[in-house]
DNA sequence: ATGGTCGGGTGCCGA
């Protein structure tokens, strides 16, 4: 049974209501991973949503952050933090397990850190960040599952990901300490859905607000959908939707998406 | 060109 799976990060949820309700009504995904909701979690749009035939399990917090998880089929349970810094109250992970006709697929939205600038404070706890969502990741493989870790990662894994990888390398997004320890992430086992489906495609899924960077198509890729070896098994799709970029009132990120044919 | 444009929330911060 195809499964389509989708990621997005909205850059503020209640702004974006009308063309996000307008992508899943022709998109119709099964299952989708929002980043960025910038409300909180009792501001979250359950209504709207859940008229679609969603079923939603949200995690917000005030201005910033916040991520969720739309599945047309049941949420069996969910945990909202990503485990290994008790101190970390951002609201940058969600993690739902969901059932498909008896089979279960386990799916998180992860709101990678920004980092800011590198070898500022910010930066710091993006990479530390990233390798607890390593440690996160590697006790997930365990399982054996059906996983696919998917949201804005915040990082671009390769130089084809960027659109000046020689201007842009050493920069926030585009760093060497970011790209090792997203590879270390790929290398426990897990795959780059849309980089494994499309090894040479220049496409990005985010573009700068700023300087036209969308009419230029001067963007990157990092929004990414991870999948377990099971489930990388099971990709039968996959691409980046460009089109919301291009409407009126758009978040500066793309929908990624993918089929799994569980 | 070291800028620029967004959203949130009400002064700037974060991206």
């Amino acid at each position: 049974m195809p499964i389509k799976i989708a990621t997005w990060n909205v850059n503020s949820i209640k702004s974006r209501l009308g063309g996000v309700i307008a992508w899943l009504k022709e998109n119709s995904p099964d299952i989708v991973l929002f980043q960025e909701l910038k409300c909180e979690t009792q501001a979250f749009p359950y209504l709207e949503i859940e008229e679609l035939g969603y079923n939603v399990a949200a995690q917000g917090q005030k201005t910033y952050n916040g991520v969720a998880i739309l599945s047309k089929f049941p949420i069996e349970e969910t945990i909202k933090i990503l485990p290994g810094d008790a101190a970390d109250d951002a609201a940058r992970y969600i993690e739902s397990v969901i059932s498909v006709s008896g089979q279960i697929l386990r799916v998180a939205s992860v709101y990678v850190p920004n980092g800011q600038q590198p070898g500022s404070e910010k930066f710091i706890y993006k990479l530390k960040f990233l390798e607890r969502l390593k440690a996160h990741e590697q006790k997930l493989l365990e399982y054996d599952e059906v996983l696919i870790i998917a949201g804005d990662y915040n990082v671009a894994p390769s130089a084809i990901d960027v659109f000046d990888p020689i201007r842009l390398e050493g920069t926030t997004c585009f760093h060497p300490e970011e790209r090792a320890r997203l590879n270390a992430i790929l290398h426990l086992g897990f795959t780059d859905i849309f980089r494994a489906q499309h090894p040479e495609k220049k496409q990005y899924s985010w573009w700068d607000y700023r300087a036209g960077a969308f009419q230029q198509n001067q963007g990157m890729r990092i929004d990414l959908l991870l999948a377990s070896p099971r489930a990388a098994d099971l990709v039968t799709d996959s691409g980046i939707d460009e089109r919301p970029r291009a409407a009126e009132k758009a978040s500066d990120h793309a929908p990624v998406w993918c089929v799994v044919d569980v």
